[in-house]
This record gives C-alpha cells, structure tokens and sequence, in this order.
DNA sequence: ATTTAAAAGTAAACACTGTTCAATTAATGA
DNA sequence: TCATTAATTGAACAGTGTTTACTTTTAAAT
C-alpha cells in the first residue's frame, strides 16, 4: 500500500482528532478550522478529508473525545467523593465546564444536518455519560423508588445543564445568580425530597 | 445628502433588521449570510457595514427583535392565563422556542468577542424578560416570602431553559424525557413548594 | 526483478464567508 | 452653478469548507 509515512491510518486518525481537540480547546468552535489543524500535522487538508469523509464526521470524533474526557473526570471526581455523593457529581460537572470551557461549548455548538441521526458510537459516549448520572441519582432516592431514577435522570441533568450553559455562555447575563452550581444543586435536592 | 432612495437612515437599519430576522428564522445562525440579506433588500454589503459597523451589532439588532417578540408572546400568553400562571408561562416559554426554532437558537450561538460587554439597550431586553419572570414567582410565593423572587427567578429560569435547549437542540438525545415542558414545569413546582 | 494495482497524499480550483475602502453617485446649501 | 457632504457601491483581501484530478509511494503479483 501507499502511506509514505510512519503512520498507520488509524495512528493518523488519532492524530488528527487530538489536535482537533486541542484547537477546539484552544480557540473554540466558532475559530475552528480543519485546514489549521491538517496544517499543524504537518498534512494537507485533503488527508483530513480522506480520513473522516466530512466536517461533520471529524466535529463528532472531536466531541466524542471531550465525551470520554468529561466521563473520566466525573468518575474520578465520584471515586474521591464523600458522603454527599450527588453534590459531588454536580460540581464536577461545572468544573469540567468551567475547565474544559470551549470543547465543552462545542458539544452543543456543533449541530448535525436535520435528520441525520447521530452516529451509534457517539450516541454511546453520551449514554456513558447519563447512565452515571442515572446511577447516582436512583443510588440517591430511597430505596423501592429507585426506578424512577431513570424518568427522572434527565431532567435533573437538563436542570443542571441550564445553569452551566447560561453562566458559561453569558448569552442571558444572569445577574443575582451568584452561585450556579449551588442554585443548580439545591434544585436537584428539592426533586429528589418531592420523590 | 446622498441619499438615493426613500429611505431614511432608521426606515433602512429596519429593513435591515426584519429581513435579517426573517433570514435567521428561515436557515438558523450557522448559515445566515449577511451578503444574503443586504441582496435581498437590494443594497450591497456595503451599506449593511456602514448600517451597523459589524456583523456582530446586526446579531444583536436580530436578536434583540427576537427578544421583543418574545416578550410580547409571554405577556399575550399571560394575559389569556386562567388560574395557573406559571404554567402558563412555562408552557409559553416553549412555545415559542419551538415555533421559532432557529431565531431563538441564535440568541444563544451568536456570541461577542470575549470581554465585550452586552450595549445597554440589549441587557434592557434582557431584563424585561427576566422581570416577567420575576414578578411571575415573586406572585407565586406566600405573601411575605416575595423578595426571594429575585434569587429564585434566574435558577428557576436556568432550570426551563436547559430543559427547552437539550430537547430543541437535540444534542444530548434526552431518551425518557417524553415531556420536557411538564418536566420543567414539575421541577419550577418544586422549587416553589420548598420556599 | 519488473510490472501492476491500489492506497496515500497533495494542492489547485470552486464557491462561499466577513471585512475594508477608494471611488462614485446624488442631494443639499451657498 | 458649484462645492460640500452624506450615501452607496463593488472590487479586493484573507479566510472558510469541499471536491477532485493528479502524483507519489508501497505492497503484491507476475
């Protein structure tokens, strides 16, 4: 075969995505630009097409990565964590954010074409990720009432999720919300005692 | 002056603003084209700099309109309101996000330079919305309890809006969450059973 | 060892962006 | 009538994503 290079096609994939990344993080996914990072291995934006088909295909690899990356944080947050296991899995779902500012605001920058379904490795990582909240939270209710950890499970991440997203983004300039992560915490606190 | 056609400077910058809304409501903020929108007014791109100076202060004209027309939706819904107000207002905060999609999306996507302040007169828009919602729950707490609206108003609205974003966007493919209104609505009943 | 076929990689070309700015047009005041 | 001044243009520039004809490299087959 025909690579010129040390590199097999998937070290090469790898490569990409990772400096992918690091621009995403860099930059954010409004500076963006596939042709800097071909640019930055040392490629020609071509082989960037070769390898992923799309833009689309290569912001999914970017994200998946951030995905994995966010999940391994959560776990290890929730492995050091003490008695208030919840609190803890809150707060490191804004410090991750706060962190990891914009390859975390590229999960929901980057949209899709209307109608095409995400793909079933990336719809994967996401699963990874709301299972541990799943967990956490039917491990948080009393006990027979643990099924309803699944109905209530993304509501709670959704609650979560809007106070990282409008204090991150700034886009609502919520004045007199001085505290996010609490806000969001005693909002997950107040659900969990209605149940 | 040089004026060559029958528009004053303000009946142009609101051509310009409504066909640009129009545009932003029909392709969303990824694929609005300012080019586009001065072609279609039948003036150049030109003019559309000299209008506005950037494109960023045409995103905040658009948006602001879009703030207005929300503004006007929740107070008609409100009005028409039977006993549950909130509900009203929670159910009428959707509403609208889903009927226009894309132009409430860009309140979110469009994001100025870092460190760039919000103009005056787009905070204030932000702020009569948030005073809806103010008054709204400082109306629904117990009589001696209402100052803690302005504490409770931007979680409360924090907590809507990531139920509205996640289910619009579909980034996070929320599984489970059949009824995301009801959701967010259940969880604002919460809040306000706890104060 | 030579040929062949396929894989890998390139870079120019295309159609778009936002942004700037010298040149042009048209209306007004003197 | 003429100079001034505001209004408007559109070409030019530097980017973008995307496609594709082309070249290089390598492994396999003869």
């Amino acid at each position: 075969m025909g690579r010129r290079s040390d590199h097999t096609r998937e070290q090469l994939r790898a490569m990409i995505v990772v400096e992918g990344h690091r621009q995403m993080a860099e930059v954010g996914f409004f500076h963006f630009s596939a042709r800097e990072v071909a640019k930055r291995i040392g490629y020609s934006i071509g082989t960037l097409y070769n390898v992923f088909g799309s833009l689309d295909q290569l912001m999914l690899a970017i994200n998946g990565m951030t995905l994995d990356l966010w999940r391994d944080y959560l776990e290890l947050r929730l492995e050091a964590a003490g008695a208030d296991r919840l609190k803890a899995l809150v707060e490191a779902y804004f410090e991750f954010a706060i962190v990891n500012r914009h390859a975390w605001a590229a999960l929901y920058d980057h949209r899709l074409p209307e109608g095409e379904p995400m793909p079933e490795y990336y719809e994967a990582k996401i699963a990874a990720l709301t299972d541990i909240v799943v967990a956490e939270i039917a491990a948080a209710l009393p006990p027979g009432k643990a099924d309803a950890a699944v109905r209530l499970a993304p509501s709670l991440l959704a609650s979560v999720h809007g106070h990282c997203a409008l204090t991150l983004t700034g886009t609502l300039s919520l004045l007199h919300l001085e505290d996010p992560c609490a806000a969001a915490y005693a909002r997950v606190r107040e659900a969990l005692a209605e149940a």
